[in-house]
DNA sequence: CGTCTTTGACCAGCGC
DNA sequence: GCGCTGGTCAAAGACG
C-alpha cells in the first residue's frame, strides 16, 4: 500500500542521510589529518579525540531520535493497518448486505404480486385456474409467459395521501417498467371510492388504432400527453345515451405494439352481444369486458387473427363492493399467430 | 343529412 | 398568481 512505500521511501531517505552525516564527519576527520601536519602533533591528536568524540556523540543521538521517529512510525502503521481491516470488513459486509438484499428483491415482488391474488379474493382463483388448466392441456407456462398472463390493471384514484402512501410503490414499477421487464404485470395504481368514476387500465398487444370490447365508441377527443409522443384518443361509450363509460387509449411508449386503454365509469345499459359472450361466462354482475381485437366485427377477421396477450379483465361495479371489488380474469392467450376466431372461441381455449 | 372524426380552444387541477 | 398538463367541448369538415 502506498503508506508501506512512503515509509519504506523515508527511510531510505534517512539511511542516506545518515551515511552523508558519516561521509562528512569522516571528511572533516580527513581535512583535520591534514592540517595536523602543518600544527604541534600533540596538541593536534587532543583536539582530534574531542571533535571525534563531539561527533560521536552527535552521531548516537541522530540514531536515538531515528530510533524514536521508525518507532513512532511503527505505531501509526500499526493503527492504519488496524483501521484498514476495520474499513475492509465494513466494505465486505455492506457489499454482503447489498447482495443478500438483490436476492430478496425478486421474493419480494413476487410477494407484493401475491398479495394482489389475495386481494382479489375468490375470483383470484381464476389465473391459478386458468393458467393451472393450460399447464394440464400440456401447455408449457414460462415465468416470463406467467408475468405476461399478468393482469394489467390500474385502477386509478386521485386521492392525494393515497397516492404519496403509493409513490414508492409506483416508483419501483415504473423502473420495472423502464427495463421492460414487466410490462404486463399487475399493477394497481389506485382504487375507486365512494361516489368516485372506477378506472382499470388494460395493455393489450393489438395492432389496429383502439381495442373492441363489444361496446360503440365515439372519439371526442385526443390529445399528446407529455412523455409519449403517441396521442391520446378520448372515447365516449354512444350505446345508450348518458352512458358514462369513457376510455382512453393510448399506444405504449416502450412497445408500439401494446395499446393501454383505460376505462372510466360504470355502464348504465345492458351490454351489447359481443361483450355479453365473454362476460357471462366471467361474471353475472356489470362489468368492463376487454378484448384486444377489432376484427372481432370484421369481415376479414377469420383471415387475421388478432394478437393478445393478456385482454380479459372483468370490473365489476356495484353499491355492495362500493367500487373496490376486482375481479380478475387472466389467461395465457394465443402467442403472435394462433387463430381466436371468436369471443366463444377465446373462452373454449381459455378452459 | 346524420354521424363521426379532427383539432383548436377552454377549463380545472396541481406544483412552484 | 402563473404556468403546465390533462381532460373536455364544440365547430368544422369528411364520409356514407
Amino acid at each position: 500500500m502506498g503508506i508501506d512505500l512512503s515509509l519504506k521511501f523515508e527511510a531510505e531517505e534517512k539511511d542516506k542521510d545518515e551515511e552523508g552525516s558519516k561521509h562528512s564527519c569522516s571528511e572533516n576527520k580527513e581535512d583535520e589529518e591534514h592540517d595536523a601536519s602543518s600544527g604541534d602533533e600533540d596538541e593536534q591528536m587532543v583536539k582530534e579525540d574531542e571533535e571525534e568524540d563531539s561527533c560521536l556523540g552527535s552521531r548516537t543521538r541522530e540514531e536515538e531520535n531515528e530510533r524514536e521517529e521508525i518507532l513512532q512510525l511503527q505505531i501509526q502503521m500499526e493503527s492504519v493497518k488496524e483501521e484498514n481491516t476495520r474499513l475492509r470488513k465494513l466494505v465486505e459486509q455492506t457489499l454482503e448486505d447489498y447482495r443478500h438484499l438483490e436476492m430478496k428483491f425478486p421474493v419480494i415482488d413476487q410477494t407484493k404480486k401475491m398479495g394482489l391474488e389475495t386481494f382479489l379474493g375468490a375470483k383470484g382463483k381464476w389465473c391459478v385456474d386458468i393458467t393451472s388448466k393450460a399447464r394440464k392441456r400440456g401447455a408449457e407456462i414460462s415465468p416470463s409467459v406467467e408475468r405476461e398472463l399478468g393482469l394489467s390493471l390500474s385502477l386509478q384514484k386521485k386521492q392525494k395521501q393515497e397516492e404519496s402512501k403509493e409513490a414508492v410503490q409506483s416508483h419501483h414499477q415504473q423502473r420495472y417498467n423502464n427495463s421492460s421487464l414487466d410490462m404486463n404485470a399487475p399493477r394497481i395504481i389506485s382504487s375507486s371510492q365512494g361516489n368516485r368514476k372506477a378506472r382499470v387500465s388494460v395493455r393489450a398487444r393489438c395492432e389496429t388504432a383502439t381495442m373492441n370490447d363489444g361496446c360503440q365508441w365515439r372519439k371526442y377527443g385526443q390529445k399528446t400527453a407529455k412523455g409519449n409522443p403517441c396521442p391520446r384518443a378520448y372515447y365516449r361509450c354512444t350505446v345508450a345515451p348518458g352512458c358514462p363509460v369513457r376510455k382512453q387509449v393510448q399506444r405504449c411508449l416502450e412497445d408500439m405494439s401494446i395499446l393501454i386503454t383505460t376505462y372510466e365509469g360504470t355502464h348504465n345499459h345492458p351490454l351489447p352481444v359481443g361483450a355479453t359472450a365473454m362476460a357471462s361466462t366471467a361474471s353475472t354482475s356489470p362489468f368492463l369486458l376487454l378484448d384486444s381485437s377489432d376484427n372481432l366485427s370484421h369481415p376479414s377477421y377469420y383471415q387475421t387473427p388478432p394478437i393478445i396477450d393478456s385482454s380479459l379483465i372483468t370490473y365489476p361495479q356495484n353499491s355492495t363492493t362500493n367500487n373496490r371489488t376486482i375481479r380478475s380474469l387472466n389467461f395465457d392467450g394465443p402467442s403472435r399467430g394462433d387463430h381466436v376466431s371468436s369471443p366463444q372461441n377465446q373462452l373454449n381455449w381459455m378452459m
